[in-house]
DNA sequence: CCTCTATGGAACATCAGTGTTCCACTGGGT
DNA sequence: ACCCAGTGGAACACTGATGTTCCATAGAGG
């Protein structure tokens, strides 16, 4: 009978290894073994045990990642209706990630490699060229500065989530005002 | 005689110094001060003539970026005019800051601290207030969420200028329509 | 009761970064 | 020629993070 590393004790310690590390690298992309192992109430051998490297912890959070993106944008639906909407409801479920989002932003995980092995990337790139295409999007705009305004109007959005001192959904509300507003292409 | 910073040899290695440290922490936080200062062409015990501690040359970068925060800010004469053009001309005299930008994203010199000793922060604040009472800008955003969208989306801009692939006056215009899109007040 | 699995802790060697000291070299100014 | 401020490099001790090994313990299940 082979391990099965989701169900069970074992899945259940490496999800909370895999979770702390998320959260501690999110505050501090260079915080030590001992920090997470301690955020996730273990010890730093039970830790090693898991993950023998550090290198093999960072790669794990970014499957993880991979995988929590990709969820992210089926519920999304980023192939479905115009090109505008789709960013929107990517903004939506994007938001979700949390300190995950840190992550990508600060360059703890890359957004290219995790994005890329679920095809995420490609479903985004899509969604921008469609949108410019069926004149839901700014064409002055190129589609990297539109994608580069989704991001970081997301991580400010997660920003004020965090800190806690606006209620969420007006977090969400302004989120999505401003990307609306940013990206939408002028009327005509 | 007193000693001078700001001229001589004395001063002209200090700025080295202090330039690559801009640079390379911009580029990995983490950065060790051996490569400073490679990066600076200075021997590591000459860093550590000028800055005994690793402290205190964050503490003399966190000064320079403060006072090169309240150049760009009477530059850019943030009490003139409606609140909305200000911001943008906010805008373009901060992507000045290069990567200072980057720094002050990810936190390694606080906006705050060395916003606020020359009465930056305070500035950027009259000026969304008037904006918002002047109706230039959007009444639903919060002037909490008004200054995050100009940060986000002025990393974003230096993001793009760093990596060169877009030519800068491009970066300009589209950071520049974006800002002015996301903030104005719709039309009446 | 015994066993097996998962764990935490102690101890250890190793390594990189830091901060310090000391010495030798250079170039400009006298 | 001399002096001297400024510099770079070598060497050192110290610290904290890392990865490893070994052992003791707790708990579930036979």
């Amino acid at each position: 009978m082979t391990v099965d590393l989701e169900t069970g004790t074992r899945g259940r310690t490496r999800k909370a290894i895999l979770d702390a590390a998320v959260r501690v690298l999110a505050a501090d992309p260079g915080a030590s073994l001992g920090q997470i192992s301690d955020a996730a109430d273990v010890g730093r051998t039970t830790l090693h045990r898991y993950f023998p490297d550090r290198a093999e912890l960072v790669a794990a959070v970014m499957q993880e990642a991979g995988r929590r993106l990709g969820d992210a944008a089926s519920r999304a639906r980023l192939d479905e209706g115009p090109g505008l909407d789709a960013l929107l409801r990517a903004c939506q479920a994007l938001l979700q990630l949390g300190d995950l989002l840190t992550l990508m932003f600060t360059g703890v995980v890359s957004i290219e490699t995790c994005g890329a092995e679920h095809g995420f990337a490609q479903a985004l790139d899509d969604a921008c060229t469609r949108g410019l295409a069926d004149g839901t999007l700014d064409p002055r705009l190129t589609p990297s500065w539109l994608q580069g305004v989704l991001w970081s109007s997301l991580y400010l959005g997660w920003s004020e989530l965090r800190d806690g001192t606006t209620p969420p959904h007006e977090v969400v509300s302004q989120l999505l005002l401003t990307v609306r507003k940013a990206l939408a292409a002028p009327a005509a």
